[in-house]
DNA sequence: GTGATATAATAAGCGTGCTTATTATATGCC
DNA sequence: GGCATATAATAAGCACGCTTATTATATCAC
C-alpha cells in the first residue's frame, strides 16, 4: 500500500495550504504570499528571479504573485541600478509590521502538524521528503524517458 | 531545521504534479484527471459527491473537473434513478482503453520517486505522512483557536 | 563593435482549488 | 401531509501555478 504516497503528498500539501490560509486569513494573506514575505525579510533587496527560485515557482508565477501583493500594499518593485531588465523587491512598512507575528504563526502551525512526532521522527520525515524531492528533480532533468 | 517541513510538503507536491503531468501529457490528461479515472475504475457508478470525497476535493472542484473531462470525452454523467439530485459517473470507452496503461504509468512514477528508499523507509514515510495528515484534519475541525 | 545567445520580466490562456451562495430534491420530525 | 433541515450539484469570483511566447536588456564570442 505504499502505492498511495503520491496521493498522501498531494493531499497533505492541500490540507496544509488550507490550514495556513485559515490561520493567516485575518492578515489578508495567503500561504505563498506569507512565504514570499518571510523570504523577503530573510534575503532583502534581490530581483524577482531570485525570489522565484527561492520559493520554487516559475518566474511568471512570481510576477503575478507580486502584482497582487504590490496592489495590496505589501511589496514594492524598484528599478535595479545595475540591470535595467530587473526589478528589486522590497517590503513596505505595512509588511514589516506583519513579519514577526507571521513567523510566530508559521512556527506554531508547523508545531501543530508535527504533533505526536518526536525529534527523531521529524528529522526522518524531513530527510525522506528531501530524498523524494531530489528524485523528482532528477527525473525532471530527463523528461524524455521511454515509458512503454 | 525541521521548520521547513511545510515547504518540503508543498514543494514536493508541486514537483509531483508537474512530473505526473509531463508523463501523461501524451494522453491528454492531468494528474487529478488521471486520479479520478483510476478512482472511477475502482469504484464504478457512484455519484459525484462520492468521488469528491474519494479524491479529497470540494464538490465544486469535482464539478468543474467533470465538466472538462466530460467535454474531452473521458466521462459521462448519468441520472441516478434513486435520487433526482444526483448524477452517476461512468467511464467512456475511450477512458476504459486508457486506464490500464495509466495504472502502469502511476506505478512507475511512484517507483521512481521512491528510488533509493527501502521497504521500511517507504512504510515509514507513508506512516509519517498519515500522521501529519490526520493532525491537519484534526486542526481543521477546530479552526477557531486563538493564535495570539 | 557586431551578432548570437542568455536572462529578466511579462502576457495569454488554461487547469486546479477554494469560499460563499443558489437551486433542486430528500429526509426526518411533528 | 407539511415544514425544517440536510444533501447533490452548480455558479460566481478569486488565487495559484503551469506552458508557451514576447520584449527588453546583458553578455559572450569574434
Amino acid at each position: 500500500m505504499v502505492q498511495n504516497i503520491g496521493y498522501l503528498l498531494s493531499d497533505n500539501s492541500r490540507l496544509l495550504r488550507r490550514l495556513f490560509d485559515r490561520r493567516v486569513s485575518n492578515l489578508g494573506l495567503t500561504a505563498v504570499q506569507a512565504r514570499l514575505l518571510l523570504s523577503l525579510e530573510k534575503f532583502p533587496a534581490r530581483n524577482q528571479a531570485f525570489y522565484a527560485d527561492r520559493i520554487e515557482v516559475e518566474p511568471i508565477t512570481l510576477t503575478r504573485l507580486v502584482d497582487r501583493m504590490e496592489e495590496a500594499g505589501w511589496i514594492e518593485r524598484r528599478p535595479d541600478p545595475q540591470d535595467r531588465r530587473a526589478r528589486i523587491l522590497a517590503l513596505t512598512e505595512k509588511a514589516q509590521d506583519i513579519v514577526k507575528p507571521l513567523r510566530g504563526i508559521v512556527d506554531r502551525l508547523v508545531e501543530d502538524i508535527l504533533e505526536g512526532l518526536d525529534a527523531e521522527e521529524r528529522e526522518r520525515l524531513a530527510r525522506l521528503l528531501e530524498i523524494v524531492g531530489s528524485n523528482m528533480t532528477a527525473q525532471r532533468e530527463t523528461p524524455e524517458i521511454n515509458h512503454g
